[in-house]
DNA sequence: TTGTATGCGTTATCAC
DNA sequence: GTGATAACGCATACAA
């Protein structure tokens, strides 16, 4: 027999893998292992050729091997609604930002906002085993099932009780955006928002802040369309009662309000000055530009990935709140 | 000696294992194995008990262990320049929706539209020994490197060669944005392009569409920028020569000519007709409302994700070309 | 500094 | 229908 190894398991022929850069530099694997991991105990001379021999073949260690002996996978698992939406890649980025740094890759899975498939996704990525986990709008009011040991992280999650979180203060949101509608004069203010807790703590803190002021405001209710924002804005215009200033819950969804003023014949900021939430990309784009508050998405995924990355390391973590951030444009008119 | 394995590599604790399932169910593990891949050749009752166990344990085979063996990772690496681009997320969605039929995920990685990060990124990805990958305009000129057997798929790349690519049809889309402005009797035309391959196949489409009609076009360029349409906009309007239609090569840039012509007083599509590229999300929310031509993202994703599939299943594969689509919104004003 | 041997969790082969 | 067992690619304890 020539060859010594003739595999009876259909295996994999994969490029060629830590033996055949062992034999041709004529050391043992053990010592290809070394040069790939150690830093020091294996001699220069060594070293060299058995890194130009693993050049030359296209080498590179398997995470399959590396990962089932060590007891990891350097996969950090990623469960977001949806990727098509601009925040939630924003976030994505951030988280990404961190892992790279760390030599760590995302699995990604979509829950499509539906509970069923955010199961199903969690499956998926804890088949393959990855260290850690981060979901990003759960669905459900408990983290998705783990091994022991293994901890989910959840950004802004729409239901209370889970355990390691990041998330906006959406309140404090609230009070930036009633800071700036009062700042610039205005008295007639009314909310646009949605159904979920999170359009809740925004309305509590806007109120909160008029409140200091005196001031009460009218409300309605969409769901984070565009199409919703413009009946939610008609709706508003229908009564006779004065306004001029309108809060709404989302970019998507201020869109969809713009528009409406804009048929009505209303100008913004001169007659009702309008203010959105989240900052996504298209906040900047609208006419006019729409004054937004700013949730911080990349900064908030960087740490979700630090909290799991911590997790994993076995260290303890804490729930982390951040705070958002006004980002003034034309929508609420010259400071 | 109570219990038969005590490791001495410091190994994964993972959550409980084939053999604890076997050992509580009273049978091997190859049965155990059997019971979670081979539909037949066991027994109901014993296929039961195991099940059970395996439920209460909360077992799942892992996925280490089984692609190690079978030389498969049922992962599908994916290179995008960067995920908060709309267009891309779709595209991803499309990917997945293949993808989550067949039970295999999607490992990502940015390329931050940089040779450099995606050459890294391509090496991350290998070292998970992913089973075949997808690369989203790719800046390198050939494919990113890959093991023997392996071949990357390449949606829309920038530069010629690459293998095997999904790729719109651009020229076709520059005839679309051509025949709509004939359409709605427009002669003044002008075209904002950008550098790179797709900006000239749109141009070229757009051109020879214009010759059927004895018409040439004016042109300036940007990069894909709103602030760059702003300024593309302000050159054409400074000369003197009549424009009656602007065709836009990428809708970011199409909302900066749109403010422009605002600014100036102009009305779209009264004065001026405007069409964008790419259809992304943003394009119904400007105002007025943008028509554009359709990139089908969702569908090249969709595309791509079986193209590879057949790959990795060994079968051979041709370049795709999709045929964009026309969407009409108000820009262009009414048929 | 280097080689040998073992085990990671699983599947597949071969007996029974 | 079921149980041993080799093998997948690799890292590491231990011996040399």
């Amino acid at each position: 027999m020539p060859e010594p190894t003739s595999s009876p398991v259909l295996a994999s022929p994969r490029g060629s893998g830590i033996r055949e850069v062992a034999r041709l530099s004529g050391v043992s694997i053990a010592t290809v292992s070394r040069v790939f991991n150690d830093a020091a105990s294996v001699s220069p001379q060594t070293r060299a050729r058995v890194l130009e021999r693993a050049t030359t073949l296209g080498y590179e260690p398997s995470s399959l091997g590396r990962n089932l002996v060590r007891g990891r996978s350097e996969l950090l698992g990623l469960i977001v609604p949806n990727v098509s939406f601009p925040l939630y890649g924003e976030m994505i980025g951030g988280i990404e930002d961190v892992l790279g740094r760390q030599g760590m890759s995302i699995l990604l899975a979509s829950s499509h906002d539906d509970a069923a498939s955010e199961v199903t996704a969690a499956q998926h990525l804890l088949r393959h085993t990855v260290d850690g986990g981060i979901v990003v709008n759960s669905r459900l009011d408990t983290s998705p099932p783990a091994p022991r040991g293994m901890n989910w992280v959840h950004i802004s999650p729409e239901y209370a009780g889970l355990p390691c979180r990041v998330e906006l203060d959406n309140e404090e949101g609230g009070r930036l955006a009633a800071q700036e509608l009062l700042r610039v004069g205005r008295r007639h203010l009314a909310y646009v928002g949605a159904r979920g807790r999170e359009s809740g703590e925004r309305e509590r803190g806007f109120a909160a802040e008029l409140r200091r002021a005196n001031l009460s405001h009218r409300r309605t209710e969409g769901d984070y369309s565009e199409l919703s924002g413009m009946r939610a804005a008609q709706t508003l215009l229908e009564d006779a009662a004065p306004l001029d200033a309108i809060f709404v819950a989302g970019d998507l969804m201020a869109a969809g309000v713009l528009r409406a003023l804009h048929v009505r014949g209303l100008r913004v900021p001169g007659d009702v000055a309008v203010i959105g939430f989240d900052d996504a990309p298209l906040a900047a784009l609208l006419y006019p530009r729409l004054t937004s508050v700013r949730q911080p998405a990349h900064a908030m995924g960087v740490a979700a990935a630090e909290l799991s990355l911590r997790l994993i390391a076995g260290h303890s973590a804490q729930p982390l709140t951040f705070p958002p951030e006004l980002v003034r444009r034309e929508s609420t008119g010259p400071p």
